[in-house]
RNA sequence: GGGUCGGUAGCUCAAUGGUAGAGCAGUGCCCUUUUAAGGCAUUGGCUGUGGGUUCGAAUCCCACCCGACCCA
């Protein structure tokens, strides 16, 4: 028997056991009584939240879902009929069905799609449920589903079958609804700030606006190398040149790096550039913005982070207004002494810290190592580090009174770096001098076309950036940016 | 790349050298207001792969594959 349907469904099944034959069998037996196992158009009342929302006894609706759980007791049948929005109780009488309802409803399975008519009741239990005149099959689960319980529990199959985790798995289910909730409410901050969106080239000649490896690609009819952006801050500086006064971009970088629970090659990327504005005006705006989307998405300031066992382990306070810091400050306070010593006692510190600082040739990267172990790490509450040594950042503007550290911010919170602004670099001539030394003089990484633009002049503007996979992290407690990515990239099997 | 842990039924997990099990799901029967419904019966395994040790290996050893976590 097995090895019979194994023939016959090998073609079109990933994996054939004996509960995927019996499936076939139902679905078989269902195209032989005349009955379509995969359905039509269903007219709906709504979304079984919906129908939840509106359930008053008496009413008549029409719901469809997936069947999640089936509970019969000789003559009546319970059913869960779940979507994103929630479940909804099917109740289902033999008498009801008829001779014909009856054998078609012994070909249910759990995990297939029905469309249910019928009226609203409460049970004796006090469950909202309907009472199914009528039921139709809409497609039939050849494959069963996880577990109703534990749900689907291996890491990599939630990932790779998201699906399943997202039938299964209310947590899942709630992290996406939320992550798309945040950048909804990303989206309606800006654009009442009059700022607008705006897309520009994911693929690009010269990868600029960071540093990063990038994703290399092939234009065949122009016969031309192309890479996929690290950043739009290139592009979006041009529009500043061309007149527009605020954009902003919410969309797709990638960087050919290594993966990790902080990293996917091509993650969600929000920038946003104001002209006539400066660092400290984009850290109020980024301050606005984070505490809005915290208020209408989580409830409130007060973001806790829980375990598998339901304890909380963090607590992110993001009462107003947020800490401001100078970056020498921060990591004197952490390691006392740092800047009295000189560079050969830095780096013999650093040591005795149990920092990594083999590939540390500069000064300032064994400081930085330090404020990324010490300061960054341990810092739970939102705080803007100010005064960053201008080595660390090539784009932004040097301070005035003190030419050793740019004008921008670094907002870090929940042990990362989770937003730079800066007050936007406006000078053609030290903008060309920073990058040639950031390319380390090669000169084809040098993008021409976006210097040419600075030299036609730009405004002076405040900037900034977010990654929205590790800021909607922070805001749902995810532990892993995997937790936060649909399809998060993983090997091919 | 290094370290740690793991891979057993469709799913969630047991089984510490002696016949590979449970719950869910499935199949059959009973049951017309159930909530992880219940009762009775029952199907389902190349224990990741390949070697080795042993009278005997899911279990011990070696190599490899795949994954998770930590580190770089």
């Amino acid at each position: 028997m097995k090895a019979r349907w194994a023939a016959f469904c090998g073609a079109f099944m990933n994996e054939v056991t004996s509960l995927t034959a019996v499936r076939m069998e139902k679905r078989a037996a269902l195209e032989a009584a005349g009955r379509q196992p995969y359905g039509a158009a269903f007219a709906v009342t709504g979304d079984v939240g919906e129908v939840r929302a509106q359930f008053a006894d008496g009413v008549k609706v029409a719901v469809a879902g997936r069947v999640t759980a089936r509970r019969d007791m000789g003559k009546s049948h319970f059913l869960d009929v779940s979507d994103h929005s929630g479940r909804m109780q099917v109740y289902l009488q033999d008498k009801t069905l008829g001779a014909e309802g009856v054998e078609i409803y012994e070909k249910l399975d759990i995990g297939d799609f029905i469309g249910v008519e019928g009226e609203c009741f409460t049970t004796k239990t006090g469950e909202p449920s309907v009472r199914a005149s009528r039921f139709v099959m809409l497609s039939k689960a050849l494959h069963p589903l996880p577990e109703k319980w534990h749900g689907l529990q291996d890491v990599e199959a939630r990932h790779r079958q998201r699906y399943l985790d997202l039938i299964s798995n209310d947590r899942a289910r709630e992290i996406f609804r939320q992550r798309f909730a945040i950048v909804r409410e990303i989206r309606r901050f800006f654009e009442e700030r009059g700022f607008l969106e705006v897309e520009t080239p994911m693929m690009q000649t010269v990868a600029g606006g960071a540093a990063a490896t990038p994703f290399q690609t092939r234009h065949h009819a122009l016969g031309l190398d192309l890479f996929l952006r690290i950043a739009p801050e290139l592009y979006l500086k041009r529009l500043l040149v061309g007149g527009f006064t605020k954009v902003f971009e919410l969309n797709r970088n990638f960087r050919n790096e290594g993966i990790s629970r902080r990293h996917n090659p091509e993650f969600t990327m929000l920038e946003a550039y104001w002209a006539y504005a400066d660092f400290e005006m984009m850290a109020e705006l980024v301050e606005d913005m984070i505490c809005r989307v915290a208020e209408r998405v989580c409830g409130g300031l007060r973001i806790e982070h829980w375990d598998a066992e339901g304890n909380v382990t963090r607590v992110i306070d993001l009462s107003r207004p947020w800490r401001r810091a100078r970056y020498r400050d921060l990591v004197e306070s952490a390691e006392p002494g740092w800047f009295v010593r000189d560079a050969e006692g830095r780096r013999a510190r650093a040591l005795e810290l149990g920092l990594d600082i083999s590939n540390c040739t500069e000064d300032y990267e064994v400081t930085q190592h330090v404020f990324e172990k010490l300061v960054e790490e341990k810092s739970v509450n939102p705080v803007f580090v100010t005064h960053c040594p201008k080595e660390l950042i090539p784009l932004a503007k040097t301070n005035p009174e003190d030419p050793s550290v740019i004008d921008v911010f670094e907002l870090v919170m929940n042990g990362q770096e989770i937003a730079p602004g800066y007050s936007e670099l406006n000078d053609p001539v030290v903008q060309r001098e920073r990058l040639l030394a950031q390319s380390g003089g090669e000169q084809q990484k040098i993008d021409e076309e976006f210097l040419q633009a600075l030299e036609y002049g730009m405004p002076p503007a405040g900037g900034m950036g977010i990654g929205i996979d590790r800021l909607v992290m922070l805001l749902t407690g995810a532990d892993s940016i995997r937790e936060v990515i649909l399809f998060p990239h993983l090997k091919p099997r």
